[in-house]
DNA sequence: GTGAAAGCGCTAACAC
DNA sequence: GTGTTAGCGCTTTCAC
């Protein structure tokens, strides 16, 4: 077998055709000065000989890539990798590449180290999609240093850095909302990892709604997860021991919703009749969990789309003037949606439980 | 708010140092012929300018780019997802970066367009991880004909090409194999979109299985679903219609199992009392389906890996010599985890449980 | 309409 | 040890 032939170049087209390689480049940029022969005869040498513009060659000569530098976390996971396909569809759409970096302890990761990678392959612009976890993103005060646009998704907002987010405080206020309105008073919560900082914001749209209804949120309804099945399962025992009279349970997300399921069926005790359970993502499976899981969900994929139009706003404006545009804080709202966890009425897959 | 601060140079910080470009080539590329102390001035230089080297001009220059192309589907998908994570952790790990596109139309998307795409930006070489579906690998003839080395992911083996695959038929055996050990006869299947050659696979490996105890494999057994839970549903509904002694049921991913679990639940079914299930894949749900569900684990993180490790092989070999490695076909076996959804209480003998 | 010359940022090859 | 020259593949500028 042969070796890979090597790469057709402007040149070795401009020699077949008998022009210069300043007219082949025109051609291959649609430019309108190059005489209609002259346009097909390059055009025939360019398709014969499989010739193939090398954007290496012109990202050097026009200082931009037409690449968005993508850092992400957890695309094994439902709302990542929603997020991820968001951010590659809009990216398409716009004639920009991807590269991808995908990081696995955001609480070690080298910073400085990923983002030297990004620049020195000269990616136009960042997209930064690790969740804010403890101190991780300290170093961010730093950002308007970074020589290209950065978006952040799901950090807390902060003056000088552009951000795009879903309201997670209020989609926790939403699920305790709904569970009062179905007559609850007792409502426990499986909170996330404290260290991030969506979990804290879910716990907070809990507490929110718990006190505008005037109740207490003591701390024995609470107790944290770590996004687990198997940490919902242990949490509401350990709830249930504390309180109960526990009739409501707000999982902070599908997965830790559906381990409290089990957790809750060992107990013997029926969801909804006798707690009634929210989750949070709305993860392709919770409709069929038994009962089917009444869920907040959030738009994964808008949010990326948002944070690459944003992000593409922010190079066209360094590219074209000499001022940069003031960071902006884009909010995406997420949605309730109500199944069967956590509502008495029409309840017919509970007939058959176990 | 100034505008972002060109990039610097290598020339300004030869200047700024007083040495020639050379030398500060030398120092970044960790040369050994440059005297001690102006390696320290250079490099002090270096870190006071923020010098970042631009790969886009060392690659133009060294004709490769460091880079690999990525072609995937479905990356919401836990299969998918998992795959594209261990591509990058081994990509990362071998100094690669990656380019990532992402096909939402397996059958209709443009396969010219995506490799120009990806040839233009002259990566190393390229993962196709688009699952094969009726006639969209037709192209993969001219395989041979792309200009780097190619290493296609979850297809049809054919001679000339690099492919790594897990043995989905050997998986189905497995499910299937399983179900008969445990005493049951009338096993049905619900296969994925028959379009796709896995499900073919996985279909084969269901019939080897009952062949091979002298079972028939009638068409009475088999329904065609799309992945989802809803079509897992409604399979198994048209299945008990069809045949009323049932015992079993190979479902071919783990959502249509999840979704013939509630078709059972509704029929009045016990799992596996009356209908032992097994489904496939292994998603980190599957554990708290009501009952466990049993299922074949693939590991697709590892499968990625194999692939970029066998691409880097491949593209070190064009790059040392003239020929070319003869493609080689990777293999990666299932494995059975065994839970609650395919055995009765006490019967698990001696298999794998978790 | 077309071409010649210069140069993007860097490194390979050679000279000193 | 260090500098000089040339050139990777392309586009820009400016002649003609």
């Amino acid at each position: 077998m042969n070796a890979y032939t090597k790469r057709v170049t402007i040149k070795q087209v401009a020699e077949e055709a008998g022009v210069s390689t300043q007219t082949v480049s025109r051609v291959i940029n649609d430019r309108p000065d190059v005489a209609p022969e002259t346009r097909q005869r390059v055009q025939e040498v360019i398709n014969r000989l499989g010739y193939q513009p090398s954007s290496v060659a012109r990202s050097l000569i026009q200082g931009r890539t037409r690449t968005l530098g993508v850092v992400g976390y957890g695309v094994e996971y439902f709302g990542p990798s929603r997020n991820l396909s968001g951010i590659e569809q809009q990216a398409g759409e716009m004639g920009y590449a991807l590269i991808l970096d995908l990081v696995r302890e955001p609480e070690q990761s080298d910073v400085r180290h990923i983002l030297r990678e990004m620049l020195s392959r000269r990616v136009d612009g960042i997209i930064w999609a690790v969740p804010e976890i403890g101190r991780n993103r300290e170093w961010l005060a730093q950002a308007p240093q970074v020589p290209v646009p950065l978006v952040f998704l799901s950090t807390q907002p902060r003056t000088g850095v552009a951000i795009a987010n879903v309201d997670n405080r209020s989609g926790g206020r939403m699920a305790t909302r709904h569970l009062l309105e179905q007559g609850r008073r007792n409502i426990g919560i499986i909170t996330g990892p404290l260290s991030w900082w969506e979990a804290r914001q879910r716990k907070c749209g809990w507490r929110d709604a718990l006190e505008s209804a005037g109740l207490p949120a003591p701390d024995t309804l609470v107790v944290e997860g770590d996004w687990s099945a198997a940490s919902g399962e242990e949490g509401l025992r350990w709830l249930l021991e504390r309180c109960s009279h526990l009739d409501a349970l707000f999982a902070s997300n599908d997965q830790m919703a559906l381990g409290a399921m089990k957790a809750a069926r060992r107990a013997g005790l029926r969801v909804p009749d006798d707690l009634a359970i929210v989750g949070f993502d709305d993860i392709p499976e919770a409709a069929y969990f038994c009962p089917p899981l009444s869920t907040v969900r959030q738009d994964m994929v808008e949010l990326g789309r948002l944070a690459v139009r944003e992000l593409s706003r922010m190079i066209e404006a360094s590219l074209g003037g000499e001022t940069i545009l003031e960071p902006r804080a884009i909010l995406l709202r997420p949605q309730l949606i109500v199944r069967e966890s956590s509502t008495l009425s029409g309840n017919v897959a509970n007939t058959f439980r176990r």
